[in-house]
Order: structure tokens, then C-alpha cells, then sequence
RNA sequence: GGAGGGGUGGCAGAGCGGUCAAAUGCAACGGACUGUAACUCCGUCGGGGAAACCCUACAUAGGUUCGAAUCCUAUCCCCUCCA
């Protein structure tokens, strides 16, 4: 019943979860090329696999050729989206703001093209006009569109104020310059969709309102669902934390083996979601029974990083997989830990050299690995939490293993 | 401004003078089973130590006690009600 492809393809991958006229936009889709934006905040050191599903519609977006506007959201980190959230985010400083965006741009860049010719994309920080309004000036050109009856009676806050946990001023004030942005990005850009997570709701409605009230511009808010996995978690945790999508978080390696480690009943949501690969495609990928998935777990694995960080990456990772899972031998490949030769005495302790290698984060809990067996050096396995090994062991690199899926190269240079 | 309630491990949430490195649940980690899946089962889960054992921890700073997460005082923060 969709007229344009795009919304189409979309939709039955599983992208949509609500829109603020579907239709509306259906038809401006199917009419003519526009411009969309979604808004990153620089919170977090890197994106990782919570933020792909967004990026993989600006991209989606981007093929069917309309501009993309990926806005770094430099001003408004500087207050946090209290939306959804429990309690206060902490404040983040200048700094760790600048290094964050930094790494934003980075992966956007792997995702999209950018470039100033429409349909190019474009990437914007808000910090740019954020942090040149006049709080006077703002408060009536702005503030007085905002009814307060009416921004209270968002889902982002609501369960904030029903349980009496507290809501500072200045977070309040997140919607209403994210709606600011909008309303500026539709000025100087004629941006007239705004995408984001379903949690975004409010703060995209707000900049839709605010605009409306402003010019009478009509805009359009489409969000897509909260991504969960087949346990109805939110995704994206690896054996390490987050699954980043910069490789200084996570090698592609690790990465690749996030993928390949899915759930059965996650495969066909991912293959939807992250690849590109036709719905037929896909069909026939998941139709595979029983220890059969694997394959299609591989291809997986496979295609998604080399999205992310390009074929030839994408390929080490999966040849290193099968020669550590499958051969049951190392590989130059793995994720690689070097100690500095100066740091370590001659003789190293089992311990030593894991808490050295930053592999755990503790002794402890390296002699707890060791007692419970799980630990392995080129293969053999530890059986002695007082094992000790000469430093020159590790002048070539040597395979070290936590448990049956964790495995490093430890070099001592 | 006044009155009352509260701040405990990644989270949730017990404990309210000793047996408390702190119940229980979730998360996490390791093992068995498997297909590098799921389910289930078993184990671990502050830090140092080969171990005995030691050291930090229950908002912060002091105090009372042989002994404090537990009592007292001050400070900070949060919540509720009243103004």
C-alpha cells in the first residue's frame, strides 16, 4: 500500500516503527528527493551496533538518492537527553566532547559519502548555532512556542516525574533545542525528516510543532524501533563490552565474531537490518536448519563487517576465525596485545601476563580463570595458578586463551 | 523556610551493634552439553597473595564502643508533605 520503494523496503525490513503522517511521506517520497537528518549525540567515546540500524537508513536513504544530513550533536551533549533515562547524565566535558565527535565523524564516513553537491551528504555539529543563542533573544523567539502543559506530557519524561526521580531544568531543555534543530536544519538546509530511535519520539515531535508554530512548515518524524535481541535485550554487548564500530574499540576480528555468535532466532532480523542483501536473498539464507545456520551466520558475520570496515578486513577476520574454531591453531590475525618489554620482569607469572596484557581486569580474576581451567597458551592449557614462563617465550607471539572463545596473541617487545 | 523519609556491590534490593566482603534476584564470567547457537545443569562473581592471610568498602567527615553498613554529630545529595 507504500507508493515509494524506499518506505517500502523499509518497512518490511523492519525499520519503521512509527511516522508522523506515513502516508505524507509516502507520497513525498515517491514524488520528489528530499533532505533527512539524524542527530548523534557525542556521549559515548564511539558508536556501536545500538546506533547501526539508524545508519543503515541514512543509507538506505542515500541510495535511493536523497541528501543525508548526519548531525553531530556538539551543543546538545552539552545538556543530555534525559529522555527514557533514569537518572541525570553526568556532565561531559569540552574535551571529551571534541575527541568523541572526532570518532563520530569517523564512522559516518565509512557508512556514507559525504560531499556538498546535492545529493551528497552532509555532516553538521548544532554546537555551531547552539552555542551562539542569546538566552533573552531564544526564550522569546523560541520558548514562547513551548508549552510546558504540553512538554511534560511526554513519554520520555513521564515515568521521570511519576517516580519522583528528579529532572533538572537544564536537561529539561534538551527537547526543546533538539527541536530547534530541526526547525534550523529545515531553514538553512530545506531538511524536512527527521529519523531516530523510537525513544526519540518526543524530541523529533518537538521540532515538528516548533516549526509548524514558526513558518506553518509541514516536517515529518519517522523513528525506528528499539532494537532488541531475540531475548528482548537491548543489543550490543560482546565478550568485552559494547560492540563498537571503530576498530581502536574492537578489532574487526571481534566484530566479526559478534555476528557470527548470534542467536538462531536473531539471524534473520540482522540479515535485514544490517546487510543489504535483497529480501529474497535473505529468505533463502534463513530457510537453512539446525547446525546448517552456521553458514549463514558466516555470511553474515562476513557482509556486515565488511561494511564496517571493508572487505579486506572483513575477510582476515573470517579467515582467522576458522583457523583459530575451525583448524584449532592460532593466527597472526587475532587481536594482537604487546607488553612492554621494560614492564616485565623476566620471569612472568600466569598472572602477570594477563592483568599486563589487560585481558582481565584484575589478578583475581586471572587466578580465577586459571582455577577454573579456562586458560590456555598456545593451546595447552594452564593447569597451575603459580606457573611462570621466561620472558623470551613471548619475543614471537604466542596465543593466549580465555575460555573457548576469547583468544589473544601476547607479544613481549 | 518547616516537618518527615532516604542514600548499601554493574543494576534491583535485604541487612539496622559482632557469625557481613554484606542475603536474594538480574546481568556478567568459566565449565558440562551443543552447532563458536538456544535451552538446561554446575561453579565463580571487591582488591592483593602460591597459600595462610592481609587490605579497602555499605553518600562524605568525625565520634561512641572491645567491636559499626548498623548507634551519635556535622556536611552533601535525593524524595514526600506543608508554606
Amino acid at each position: 500500500m507504500l507508493k515509494s520503494n524506499l518506505l517500502n523496503n523499509l518497512k518490511t525490513r523492519g525499520f519503521i516503527n512509527d511516522c508522523t503522517d506515513l502516508t505524507g511521506l509516502d507520497d513525498l517520497l515517491n514524488a520528489s528527493k528530499v533532505t533527512c537528518y539524524i542527530g548523534y549525540d557525542a556521549t559515548a567515546s564511539s558508536l556501536h551496533v545500538g546506533h547501526l540500524m539508524n545508519i543503515m537508513m541514512l543509507r538506505w536513504f542515500q541510495k535511493d538518492g536523497h541528501r543525508v544530513i548526519t548531525l553531530l550533536g556538539g551543543g546538545t551533549t552539552k545538556i543530555g537527553d534525559p529522555s527514557f533515562r533514569k537518572t541525570e547524565r553526568p556532565l561531559i566535558n569540552n574535551n571529551t566532547i571534541n575527541t568523541n565527535l572526532l570518532s563520530l565523524k569517523s564512522i559516518f564516513s565509512k557508512y556514507i559519502k559525504f560531499s556538498p553537491d546535492f545529493p551528497g551528504a552532509l555532516m553538521l555539529n548544532n554546537d555551531e548555532w547552539l552555542s551562539k543563542l542569546n538566552y533573552l533573544e531564544f526564550l522569546r523567539d523560541i520558548g514562547k512556542h513551548f508549552s510546558i502543559n504540553r512538554m511534560l506530557s511526554f513519554e520520555s519524561v513521564k515515568s521521570r516525574l511519576q517516580k519522583n526521580d528528579p529532572l533538572s531544568f537544564l536537561e529539561f531543555n534538551y527537547m526543546i533545542l533538539q527541536g530547534y534543530d530541526f526547525y534550523k536544519l529545515n531553514k538553512d538546509h530545506k531538511c524536512i525528516l527527521q529519523m531516530g530511535g523510537s525513544d526519540q519520539w518526543g524530541n523529533i515531535v518537538n521540532g515538528i510543532e516548533l516549526t509548524r508554530r514558526i513558518n506553518g512548515k509541514k516536517l515529518f518524524g519517522l523513528t525506528s524501533p528499539l532494537l532488541t535481541n531475540s531475548a528482548g535485550e537491548k543489543m550490543g554487548k560482546s565478550s568485552n563490552g559494547a560492540v563498537w564500530l571503530n576498530e581502536e574499540n574492537l578489532s574487526p576480528y571481534e566484530f566479526w565474531q559478534f555476528w557470527r555468535n548470534c542467536d538462531d532466532d536473531d539471524i534473520e532480523k540482522f540479515l535485514l537490518l544490517f546487510t543489504e542483501f535483497s529480501t529474497e536473498k535473505i529468505k533463502e539464507l534463513t530457510s537453512k536448519k539446525g547446525h546448517h545456520l552456521n553458514e549463514t551466520k558466516i555470511i553474515l558475520a562476513n557482509e556486515i563487517t565488511t561494511i564496517c570496515h571493508g572487505k579486506i578486513k572483513a575477510n582476515d577476520a573470517s579467515q582467522t576465525s576458522k583457523a583459530v574454531f575451525s583448524e584449532n591453531i592460532g593466527s597472526s590475525k587475532l587481536p594482537t596485545i604487546e607488553i612492554n618489554a621494560q614492564d616485565c620482569p623476566k620471569i612472568i607469572s600466569i598472572t602477570q601476563l594477563m592483568t599486563m596484557s589487560g585481558m582481565v581486569k584484575s589478578g583475581k580474576e586471572a587466578r580465577r580463570l586459571v582455577n577454573e581451567k579456562a586458560v590456555k597458551l598456545e593451546g595447552k592449557l594452564i593447569h597451575d595458578i603459580t606457573e611462570k614462563f621466561e620472558k623470551d617465550t613471548f619475543t614471537d607471539p604466542q596465543k593466549l586463551s580465555i575460555g573457548k572463545k576469547r583468544h589473544f596473541n601476547i607479544v613481549i617487545i
